[in-house]
DNA sequence: ATGGCTTCATAGTGAAGA
Protein backbone atom coordinates (compact mmCIF):
# COMPACT_ATOMS: atom_id res chain seq x y z
CA UNK A 1 0.00 0.00 0.00
CA UNK A 2 1.31 3.32 -1.26
CA UNK A 3 -0.07 6.46 0.85
CA UNK A 4 0.48 10.08 0.72
CA UNK A 5 -0.53 13.34 2.25
CA UNK A 6 -0.16 16.98 0.53
CA UNK A 7 -1.27 20.25 1.60
CA UNK A 8 -2.52 21.55 -1.37
CA UNK A 9 -3.42 25.22 -0.33
CA UNK A 10 -6.62 25.59 -2.42
CA UNK A 11 -7.71 22.10 -4.48
CA UNK A 12 -9.35 24.74 -6.76
CA UNK A 13 -6.36 25.69 -8.35
CA UNK A 14 -4.58 22.96 -7.75
CA UNK A 15 -6.77 20.18 -8.89
CA UNK A 16 -4.60 19.79 -12.20
CA UNK A 17 -1.60 19.61 -10.54
CA UNK A 18 -3.51 16.93 -8.29
CA UNK A 19 -4.29 14.79 -11.44
CA UNK A 20 -1.29 14.63 -12.84
CA UNK A 21 0.56 13.87 -9.63
CA UNK A 22 -1.71 11.00 -9.13
CA UNK A 23 -0.86 9.54 -12.65
CA UNK A 24 2.72 9.47 -12.37
CA UNK A 25 2.20 8.63 -8.47
CA UNK A 26 -0.03 5.48 -8.14
CA UNK A 27 -0.64 5.72 -4.41
CA UNK A 28 -3.86 4.19 -3.01
CA UNK A 29 -4.61 7.20 -0.84
CA UNK A 30 -3.49 10.90 -0.64
CA UNK A 31 -4.78 12.94 2.66
CA UNK A 32 -5.16 16.29 1.31
CA UNK A 33 -5.46 19.46 3.71
CA UNK A 34 -6.53 23.24 2.82
CA UNK A 35 -8.79 22.27 0.35
CA UNK A 36 -10.35 25.39 1.56
CA UNK A 37 -13.44 24.14 -0.70
CA UNK A 38 -17.11 23.74 0.58
CA UNK A 39 -18.63 20.20 0.34
CA UNK A 40 -20.83 22.02 -2.35
CA UNK A 41 -18.05 22.61 -4.95
CA UNK A 42 -15.79 19.68 -3.85
CA UNK A 43 -14.64 18.73 -7.60
CA UNK A 44 -15.76 14.95 -7.31
CA UNK A 45 -17.04 14.36 -10.29
CA UNK A 46 -13.65 14.81 -12.49
CA UNK A 47 -11.94 12.47 -9.71
CA UNK A 48 -14.22 10.19 -10.41
CA UNK A 49 -13.76 10.46 -14.08
CA UNK A 50 -9.98 10.20 -13.16
CA UNK A 51 -11.09 6.97 -11.45
CA UNK A 52 -10.63 8.44 -7.85
CA UNK A 53 -12.89 7.96 -4.96
CA UNK A 54 -13.24 10.81 -2.60
CA UNK A 55 -14.41 11.62 1.29
CA UNK A 56 -14.40 15.26 2.18
CA UNK A 57 -15.30 17.64 4.79
CA UNK A 58 -14.75 21.37 3.89
CA UNK A 59 -15.78 24.94 4.46
CA UNK A 60 -15.71 28.46 2.72
CA UNK A 61 -12.27 29.95 2.15
CA UNK A 62 -10.39 28.24 5.06
CA UNK A 63 -9.05 24.37 6.22
CA UNK A 64 -10.70 21.71 4.58
CA UNK A 65 -9.66 18.29 4.40
CA UNK A 66 -9.75 15.05 1.86
CA UNK A 67 -8.98 11.29 1.28
CA UNK A 68 -8.65 10.29 -2.61
CA UNK A 69 -8.50 6.50 -3.02
CA UNK A 70 -9.19 3.82 -5.46
CA UNK A 71 -11.35 1.59 -3.46
CA UNK A 72 -14.22 3.46 -1.19
CA UNK A 73 -13.06 4.51 2.31
CA UNK A 74 -15.15 2.65 4.79
CA UNK A 75 -16.33 4.44 8.24
CA UNK A 76 -15.62 7.80 7.88
CA UNK A 77 -15.38 10.44 10.36
CA UNK A 78 -14.66 14.23 10.44
CA UNK A 79 -15.09 14.75 13.91
CA UNK A 80 -12.04 15.22 16.89
CA UNK A 81 -14.37 14.05 19.92
CA UNK A 82 -14.64 16.42 22.92
CA UNK A 83 -13.93 19.12 20.45
CA UNK A 84 -16.28 21.23 19.48
CA UNK A 85 -14.26 22.62 16.10
CA UNK A 86 -16.75 24.17 13.21
CA UNK A 87 -12.85 24.40 11.60
CA UNK A 88 -12.56 21.51 8.93
CA UNK A 89 -9.27 19.55 9.99
CA UNK A 90 -10.23 15.92 10.39
CA UNK A 91 -11.09 13.40 8.17
CA UNK A 92 -10.30 9.65 8.98
CA UNK A 93 -11.75 6.37 7.20
CA UNK A 94 -10.44 2.70 6.94
CA UNK A 95 -8.85 0.72 3.65
CA UNK A 96 -7.97 -2.62 3.42
CA UNK A 97 -7.74 -2.92 7.40
CA UNK A 98 -5.56 0.46 7.51
CA UNK A 99 -7.27 3.31 9.77
CA UNK A 100 -5.95 6.72 7.59
CA UNK A 101 -6.46 9.99 9.58
CA UNK A 102 -6.22 12.92 8.09
CA UNK A 103 -5.38 16.20 9.22
CA UNK A 104 -4.73 19.92 9.06
CA UNK A 105 -3.30 21.11 11.92
CA UNK A 106 -3.93 24.40 13.30
CA UNK A 107 -0.97 27.26 12.43
CA UNK A 108 -0.94 28.83 15.84
CA UNK A 109 0.02 32.21 14.20
CA UNK A 110 2.55 33.47 17.06
CA UNK A 111 3.00 32.51 20.35
CA UNK A 112 1.04 35.60 21.62
CA UNK A 113 -1.86 34.85 19.54
CA UNK A 114 -5.46 32.80 20.82
CA UNK A 115 -4.75 30.65 17.96
CA UNK A 116 -1.77 29.25 19.61
CA UNK A 117 -3.84 28.26 22.47
CA UNK A 118 -6.43 27.06 20.25
CA UNK A 119 -3.34 25.21 18.81
CA UNK A 120 -2.49 23.51 21.95
CA UNK A 121 -5.48 22.12 23.18
CA UNK A 122 -6.45 21.33 19.57
CA UNK A 123 -3.34 18.51 19.97
CA UNK A 124 -4.41 17.72 23.27
CA UNK A 125 -7.70 16.33 21.95
CA UNK A 126 -6.19 14.97 18.83
CA UNK A 127 -4.08 12.43 21.29
CA UNK A 128 -6.86 11.88 23.83
CA UNK A 129 -8.80 10.87 21.14
CA UNK A 130 -6.09 8.58 19.24
CA UNK A 131 -5.52 7.17 22.28
CA UNK A 132 -8.83 5.68 22.28
CA UNK A 133 -8.76 4.86 18.54
CA UNK A 134 -5.79 2.87 18.88
CA UNK A 135 -6.87 -0.04 20.55
CA UNK A 136 -9.47 -0.43 17.86
CA UNK A 137 -7.60 0.00 14.71
CA UNK A 138 -3.93 -1.30 15.89
CA UNK A 139 -2.64 -0.74 12.24
CA UNK A 140 -2.95 2.86 12.56
CA UNK A 141 -1.35 5.80 10.06
CA UNK A 142 -1.73 9.61 11.09
CA UNK A 143 -0.69 11.91 8.43
CA UNK A 144 -0.93 15.62 7.19
CA UNK A 145 -0.12 19.02 7.70
CA UNK A 146 0.87 18.98 11.13
CA UNK A 147 2.52 22.87 11.39
CA UNK A 148 5.06 21.58 13.77
CA UNK A 149 8.97 20.75 12.77
CA UNK A 150 9.77 18.10 15.15
CA UNK A 151 13.53 18.73 15.64
CA UNK A 152 15.84 20.85 14.65
CA UNK A 153 17.31 18.87 11.76
CA UNK A 154 13.74 19.96 10.39
CA UNK A 155 14.36 23.63 10.38
CA UNK A 156 16.55 25.52 8.09
CA UNK A 157 18.06 28.14 10.21
CA UNK A 158 17.30 26.45 13.68
CA UNK A 159 18.56 29.51 15.58
CA UNK A 160 16.64 31.95 13.78
CA UNK A 161 13.54 30.14 14.01
CA UNK A 162 14.35 29.27 18.17
CA UNK A 163 11.16 29.40 19.92
CA UNK A 164 9.18 30.30 17.19
CA UNK A 165 5.46 29.26 16.19
CA UNK A 166 5.69 25.63 14.65
CA UNK A 167 9.23 25.18 16.63
CA UNK A 168 9.02 26.23 20.38
CA UNK A 169 8.76 23.96 22.91
CA UNK A 170 5.35 23.01 23.45
CA UNK A 171 4.43 22.62 20.42
CA UNK A 172 7.41 19.65 19.79
CA UNK A 173 5.90 18.23 23.22
CA UNK A 174 2.91 17.76 21.50
CA UNK A 175 4.31 15.92 18.58
CA UNK A 176 6.28 13.91 20.97
CA UNK A 177 2.77 12.72 23.19
CA UNK A 178 1.63 12.02 19.96
CA UNK A 179 4.75 9.66 19.30
CA UNK A 180 4.94 8.23 22.92
CA UNK A 181 1.37 6.90 21.88
CA UNK A 182 3.57 4.63 19.95
CA UNK A 183 3.31 6.44 16.42
CA UNK A 184 6.54 6.20 14.41
CA UNK A 185 7.72 9.31 12.42
CA UNK A 186 7.67 7.31 9.06
CA UNK A 187 10.40 9.50 7.28
CA UNK A 188 12.75 8.87 10.14
CA UNK A 189 12.85 5.53 10.17
CA UNK A 190 15.05 5.77 7.21
CA UNK A 191 18.43 7.77 6.15
CA UNK A 192 17.79 10.74 4.78
CA UNK A 193 19.26 13.83 3.11
CA UNK A 194 20.57 16.85 5.57
CA UNK A 195 18.10 19.77 4.48
CA UNK A 196 14.88 17.81 3.79
CA UNK A 197 11.82 19.83 4.32
CA UNK A 198 8.06 19.81 3.20
CA UNK A 199 7.24 23.47 3.21
CA UNK A 200 9.08 26.41 1.89
CA UNK A 201 7.60 29.96 2.13
CA UNK A 202 6.75 31.81 -1.68
CA UNK A 203 8.50 34.34 -0.94
CA UNK A 204 12.39 35.19 -0.99
CA UNK A 205 13.36 32.20 -3.50
CA UNK A 206 13.03 30.15 -0.39
CA UNK A 207 12.57 27.12 -2.51
CA UNK A 208 15.65 27.55 -4.58
CA UNK A 209 17.75 28.31 -1.31
CA UNK A 210 16.13 24.91 0.41
CA UNK A 211 14.90 27.80 2.81
CA UNK A 212 12.42 25.47 4.47
CA UNK A 213 10.82 23.19 7.28
CA UNK A 214 9.58 19.63 7.86
CA UNK A 215 6.16 20.16 8.83
CA UNK A 216 3.90 17.44 6.93
CA UNK A 217 4.23 14.10 8.61
CA UNK A 218 3.05 10.60 8.33
CA UNK A 219 3.10 8.74 11.52
CA UNK A 220 2.58 4.81 11.59
CA UNK A 221 1.14 2.97 14.70
CA UNK A 222 3.56 0.04 16.44
CA UNK A 223 1.96 -2.53 14.15
CA UNK A 224 2.74 -0.48 10.84
CA UNK A 225 5.93 0.88 11.16
CA UNK A 226 7.66 -2.32 10.69
CA UNK A 227 6.09 -2.93 7.13
CA UNK A 228 7.02 0.59 5.82
CA UNK A 229 9.35 0.04 3.24
CA UNK A 230 10.16 3.88 2.39
CA UNK A 231 9.13 7.28 2.99
CA UNK A 232 10.10 10.35 1.10
CA UNK A 233 9.29 13.94 0.08
CA UNK A 234 8.88 14.21 -3.62
CA UNK A 235 9.83 17.84 -4.04
CA UNK A 236 8.68 17.99 -7.92
CA UNK A 237 5.74 19.26 -7.42
CA UNK A 238 6.73 22.46 -6.00
CA UNK A 239 8.87 23.29 -9.04
CA UNK A 240 5.77 23.52 -10.34
CA UNK A 241 4.14 26.46 -12.46
CA UNK A 242 1.62 27.72 -9.25
CA UNK A 243 2.69 25.87 -6.81
CA UNK A 244 1.14 25.04 -3.14
CA UNK A 245 3.65 25.64 -1.34
CA UNK A 246 4.11 22.19 0.26
CA UNK A 247 5.33 18.79 -0.80
CA UNK A 248 3.92 15.28 -0.87
CA UNK A 249 4.88 13.18 1.53
CA UNK A 250 4.81 9.31 0.12
CA UNK A 251 5.29 6.03 2.58
CA UNK A 252 5.39 2.47 1.06
CA UNK A 253 3.39 -0.42 3.45
CA UNK A 254 4.05 -3.82 2.75
CA UNK A 255 1.11 -5.12 3.60
C1' DA B 1 12.96 44.45 8.24
C1' DT B 2 8.64 46.64 8.89
C1' DG B 3 5.81 39.37 6.44
C1' DG B 4 8.89 40.64 0.83
C1' DC B 5 4.00 35.61 -1.82
C1' DT B 6 -0.49 33.33 -2.55
C1' DT B 7 -5.09 32.28 -1.49
C1' DC B 8 -9.91 33.75 -1.01
C1' DA B 9 -12.32 37.45 0.18
C1' DT B 10 -14.42 41.91 -0.96
C1' DA B 11 -13.59 46.66 -2.56
C1' DG B 12 -10.64 47.60 3.87
C1' DT B 13 -6.61 50.36 7.04
C1' DG B 14 -7.79 42.97 3.93
C1' DA B 15 -6.88 38.35 6.68
C1' DA B 16 -4.40 34.35 7.17
C1' DG B 17 -1.09 31.22 6.19
C1' DA B 18 3.73 29.18 8.08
Amino acid sequence: MRIATWNVNSLKVRLPQVLDWLVANPVDALCLQETKLENASFPLAQLNEAGWQAAFAGQKTYNGVAILSRAPLEDVRTELPGFADAQKRVIAGSLQGVRLVCVYCPNGQSLESDKYQYKLAWFDALTAWLRDELPRHPRLVLLGDYNIAPEDRDVHDPAAWQGAVLVSEPERAKFRALRELGLQDAFRLFEQEEGSYSWWDYRQGAFRRNLGLRIDHVLLSGALAPACRACYIDKAPRRLERPSDHAPVVAELEL
